[in-house]
DNA sequence: GTGGTCTAGACCACC
DNA sequence: GTGGTCTAGACCACC
């Protein structure tokens, strides 16, 4: 779990977002223990209050559960990945949509260029 | 043109996007001269050889014209705005099906959550 | 609002408890501006992180609310103060009761002892 | 007897307390030997005299006995457990009480509220 | 070992 | 001026 940060955005923020990834890829479950404060502070090079705010977020959205002396564990409920993945994708899209009303492109245009790129790469890999 | 840079791109790329954001905003238009590089990298506050390699990279591109002793210039062509835009638009598309398709999300689950994103957004602010 | 502090409590709750008396109390008003996070420190003789943290899990709660650059502010909503006067409420009766039953007193008892009580202060009172 | 110490209150008041708890819950009995002053003080970490100071106030009210050279003794009378109890009933009560006149509430209120919790706790007990 | 709290102090963004 | 983030390091509670 070594990244590089981003000046754009707080590392607690960024550490929160690879976490979620991990999740939603499967490398984490529901249920799984994360790194001590202290470990992941080490292996990410950040203090461990950093860390401790990361995961203090995801704890007051229920996303992990906290318990003192024993770690910190992704929330044993097999519901949370899908909807981690929702919100992941919702903030996707409100991010590309922003983009591009920005280059002056309307509702409609965004739907047809999408579903043009989409049927573009699918008709490469043959489906 | 005050940004702040991000470290997970080089300046020089993020300079050419600020350009060419500002080229579709319609603050810049075809013909327009750029400041010269001295001017904005002091005003970007980056290297003035960071602004040198942007002019250039757009160059290469048919994207600006520099004329020796007089200074940089936007290709006094209407239709490269267009060009810009959908570029622009093109990539920003590639990123997010990108991101998505990270997600787990398939064609066809992507264009209908760019739809139902969309239709969101219309209905809250035509009615 | 100068206060001792207790080490039986992080200072950051004793810190939301004082201003959520201060509320209940009447001294301080939905919208009301809460002192600088810099200013409240100093005065409360405490780091500022401390007192942000204090801050920010009242916002966590919907209590205040902080416009960055602005400051943090009282919910401007009457509602809240009746919120924090039954939530105060419900967690001193619930230390109460606990402490009544680690006396060995029982539901009927404790609330006959109550009644006792109430009823001598009030006789006394001449109501 | 591991206790942590409040400091809003004298540390002697706080081992007077505890004592009391102990006989309350029936760990400590009319008669029982306390610990010697020296012993409970490095056992609480406190000083001596801060142990002498509560055994002699709890033999001030008749609580205890000290017998020279034999120690420290709760008053062997069954009453004693009664009396100590229905007085930290009492000191109970009067904070709570306190507590929720601070807060507004009214005798008739406040007597609602606990029979409200009460009946609360039993439901989700008996059923 | 694991999390929780706190400090002093730095630097940043926005106004 | 106001809040936001981050660090290094201390000390604590619980196991």
């Amino acid at each position: 779990m070594q990244v590089d940060f981003d000046i754009s955005q707080p590392i607690y923020q960024q550490v929160i977002i690879e976490i979620q990834r991990s999740l939603v890829r499967g490398e984490l479950k529901p249920g799984d223990k994360l790194p001590s404060q202290r470990d992941l502070a080490q292996t990410m090079k950040v203090n461990h209050n950093t860390i401790q705010r990361a995961y203090r977020e995801m704890e007051g959205e229920g996303f992990v559960e906290t318990i003192r002396g024993m770690g910190t564990f992704i929330t044993n409920n097999p519901v949370i990945v899908e909807e981690i993945r929702l919100k992941m994708a919702g903030e996707s899209i409100g991010r590309f949509i922003e983009e591009m009303c920005s280059l002056g492109m309307k509702g409609e245009q965004i739907i047809a260029a999408v579903r043009e790129h989409v049927e573009m790469m699918e008709g490469s890999q043959t489906v």
